[in-house]
DNA sequence: ACAATTCATTGCTATATGGTAATATGCCGT
DNA sequence: ACGGCATATTACCATATAGCAATGAATTGT
């Protein structure tokens, strides 16, 4: 049977959420604590209507809570539990990174004995590409 | 200064290729073990270009392994660490709905005062719509 | 060798969305 | 009330991509 569609639908709509670049900088720059859309643009180099489209999304998604203060409008981050999301994700490909390059060393070693790859441990990190 | 932009951007892709459903419809079905295609097809409903095409995505996001027998192609899971991502996920989620919850109720204790919604607690779990 | 099966790929359409310019809205000081 | 600033919204374009039908490629059984 095809599993809890409608909770899982609401899971992909969260990474989505969190799948957007732009939308990952707003947040880190949230990260330091609440900021208006001026501030929020100059750290990021976003456009304004784009900034503001971006939080909008956020807000509605439940991220970043929205008070107006003013003339400006100031954000902030309502879950922290974001970072660590990112965090985990961030550490899973670090970790893969560096098991590639584990692996590579290890095909390095195998093929030693060819007379082109004689200078093996010079070429490591950049040979993944 | 903008937070290291290509660590984001691996974690942004990272979170776009969770942030469909049909992916993790294909990665639910995986769940339980390795399936070839007709099998994955066969329990999530999804067309079969489809769902090589995903297969492709997963596989080259190095969460799901390749392993082809015979005439069909065996998928497995890589990282069960992305059902703990989801799970989180679907923790907050959730969490957030009894919160919401919650509120509505309080609301309707200092409302109960108003003629109109008298008969408080009938309707409580479907007026969050 | 041939037919059948399984999977991958291609070409296509429809849709979604990021970015931006222009405009609208709301708030403040004068 | 008016002008200026901060934000939101709209309209638009460009791009990305999910889904599908059709085709291609590889494998197995007869």
């Amino acid at each position: 049977m095809s599993l809890n569609s409608s909770a899982l639908t609401q899971v992909a709509d969260y990474f989505k959420v969190l799948s957007e670049l732009s939308r990952l900088q707003v947040l880190c720059s949230l990260k330091t604590g609440s900021k208006n859309v001026t501030e929020i643009m100059e750290e990021t180099g976003l456009g304004q209507a784009n900034v503001s489209k971006h939080l909008k999304i956020l807000a509605q998604a439940g991220i970043v809570s929205r008070t107006p203060q003013g003339v400006s409008v100031y954000y902030e981050i309502v879950e922290p539990f974001i970072f660590d999301l990112c965090e985990l994700v961030g550490n899973r490909l670090s970790l893969r990174l560096e098991e590639q390059s584990q692996q590579l060393k290890q095909l390095e070693v195998l093929h030693r004995s060819t007379p082109a790859n004689a200078k093996s441990t010079k070429t490591k990190s950049k040979t993944y590409a």
